[in-house]
DNA sequence: TCGCTTTACTCAAACGGTTCAGGCACAATA
DNA sequence: TATTGTGCCTGAACCGTTTGAGTAAAGCGA
């Protein structure tokens, strides 16, 4: 330790019960609000509390409390993928907005793979580093949930509902969204649609397929899914993939911005003009569909209030006053110039309707 | 806590010393790997720790080693900017992974404006939740140093170097990669140029305006700088002040991959093509300016590597082994298809109003 | 055999809070 | 008057770990 800088020893409870004339107990009592103590002798701890500016040792707190006063949250995406997706920044600052309101820190892991998350919770819950965690882009037979479980540590899935596992999720509806969108797409004429799905793995990924898989043939739309890693190498593999096709989709919709505004400049490259020859949806606004030319119609969200509600949940779990699910606001579509009606073609019918405005 | 989850009684050294037959003390040598204990006890030790999967709890090992384990990261930005840009997602995941090689957590806080971030800063040192801070976006007359020197609390700053505080600093060499796109732009003939400024209250900012500055008076160019806030609004506004003029800027420099992006879409809506009519850099590199059409030229650094760089230097200082500011590698050019020799105009000819190519 | 150092441990006191079982003074009740 | 509360506060145990002081046994040279 030589040579850092010099550390004032800080405020403790007891100080103040001295500089007070009382016990560390009288101190405690005050400082947590909890009864057995004279409005005024109370008011004089608060006061010289203050006056010392005395904060609580978090260990020591936690030390006789059990508790760590932080949750977790992991991301197990590769760091290149992370920092391009908007999704994540602005999820974190809806959670941090709600644990801030209970002085309760976020602390944030990056991990490459799935089995390092294991460890990572198994740490943390190990070593009472946090109260919770959220678990975010829930997969397929999901090995997180068993291992959660079984280590007893409280945890929102944030994804689902799930169907294998008792964790309490905090979800949206998907299929509602993506029937809306392909409707959408239909009443502006189109027959041939595409979805450039982002990872099968993830629930949220393959509910979306499904979704739309049936809402295409319910429309009796022709339709297509191709799959991708949700980095915008895969995403234009996608997007070449379609296109290069003899009869390719007048419409595509992404499961990304990142995937939208890549296969965007595919499909201009290709000679696509868009969106006289293909329409182009993106899930999740960003900026980055904004600027773009011409700017991508997108499902857009409220993922900041997203992670907000999703760490009320979790603090709910948490004090053991959990409820089950909770779904949230689903997706709406915002229509901009990426989407039209297809330019007729011969052996293509005109646009059964125009002007389909997004509710 | 009715309700919730059933917890487990964690395993305590206890635990391990009843079941090894030695004392606490002898079970804390071993699992620390301190001197004083034979190479057999110490070994049956560690068999039934890792038998029982002990983890330490870290509030009662920081309670006594006056350590918390964690380092802390506030962000002052508004969320809406911090979303977009992706430049702190990739610091994070940069200081993340050289943090998890020590087992040290980063807690991250938002918060909206500069003073609720030393309030923070009070708030973590008093209550021993971090152990050190990183702070960003170094203004000038900037009151965290002061407040963060007289703590006690240990810190680097990202960005400098500093000149009225001795907190130590990484940084890089601003002015010279300045001077780099400056000669780019003037040997492609360029003899009016502007940059669209961040915050002015930043101190990078501040350094690559005064570099800008004086590279083009050296050079003889004509120069003009406007400031923005980093928001797109203001970035789009300050683009067509920029192209309003007269005899506007044949290229333009943007202090970030958003402005930049944002500037070119102003452009090619004023009718300027881009890079014919108007050349465009920005600084920082990220998906945004590739997928953008024409790519956007840009100043490229390692900000993965930057964050973690920042966090060795972090865990120096706190160890008490800090040893001055570090330098950083500058940012290179990468040049792409938004730069190139400006159309010669004869005069101040108005710029041809044609090939916008997307509305 | 004695004194001396080493080795291998034990013991108990911190660290800074929370919490619970009293204790004391005084008022209210029987 | 004796009993019972009640309000206000004290004292001490406790949370799980680290750490310095202390100690018994073993090793060793003379």
């Amino acid at each position: 330790m030589a040579g850092g800088p010099k550390r004032a020893r800080r405020v403790t409870i007891s100080d103040i019960a001295e500089r007070a004339g009382v016990s560390k107990g009288a101190v405690s009592y005050a400082l947590n609000d909890r009864p057995g103590l004279s409005d005024k002798t109370r008011k004089r701890i608060l006061e010289i509390a203050d006056e010392l500016s005395w904060y609580p040792n978090r260990a020591a707190r936690s030390l006789s409390a059990a508790r760590a006063d932080a949750c977790g949250l992991v991301l197990a995406r590769p760091a290149k993928t992370l920092a391009i997706e908007t999704f994540f920044m602005e999820f974190i600052a809806g959670v941090e907005s709600a644990l801030a309101r209970h002085s309760i820190a976020l602390t944030i892991q990056l991990v490459d793979e799935p089995q390092g998350e294991i460890d990572v919770y198994r740490r943390w819950w190990g070593e009472h580093r946090v109260d919770g965690v959220l678990l975010v882009d829930p997969r397929v037979a999901d090995p997180r949930f068993a291992e959660v479980e079984r280590l007893g540590l409280p945890a929102v899935v944030v994804g689902g509902p799930l169907k294998d596992s008792k964790l309490p999720a905090i979800w949206h509806d998907e299929a509602l969204t993506v029937v809306e969108v392909v409707r959408y797409l239909a009443a502006l004429g189109h027959e041939r649609v595409a979805r450039v799905a982002g990872l099968d793995t993830f629930l949220h990924s393959r509910a979306r397929s499904n979704a739309f898989r049936r809402a295409a043939r319910d429309l009796a739309l022709s339709v297509r899914i191709v799959s991708t890693d949700f980095t915008p190498e895969s995403g234009a593999l996608a997007t070449r993939q379609l296109l290069s096709d003899p009869k390719p989709p007048t419409a595509i919709v992404y499961d990304s911005a990142v995937l939208g505004v890549t296969g965007l400049g595919v499909a201009q490259q290709m000679g696509f003009s868009v969106p006289e020859d293909v329409s182009i949806v993106a899930w999740d606004d960003s900026l980055i569909c904004q600027v773009v030319h011409p700017p991508l119609t997108t499902v857009t969200r409220d993922i900041p209030a997203y992670g907000e509600a999703a760490a009320i949940r979790l603090l709910a779990e948490i004090e053991g006053r959990g409820k089950g699910d909770v779904e949230f606001n689903r997706g709406v579509l915002t229509p901009r110039a990426s989407t039209a009606p297809p330019v007729a073609m011969p052996g293509s019918r005109r646009p059964r309707r125009t002007a389909a405005r997004a509710r």
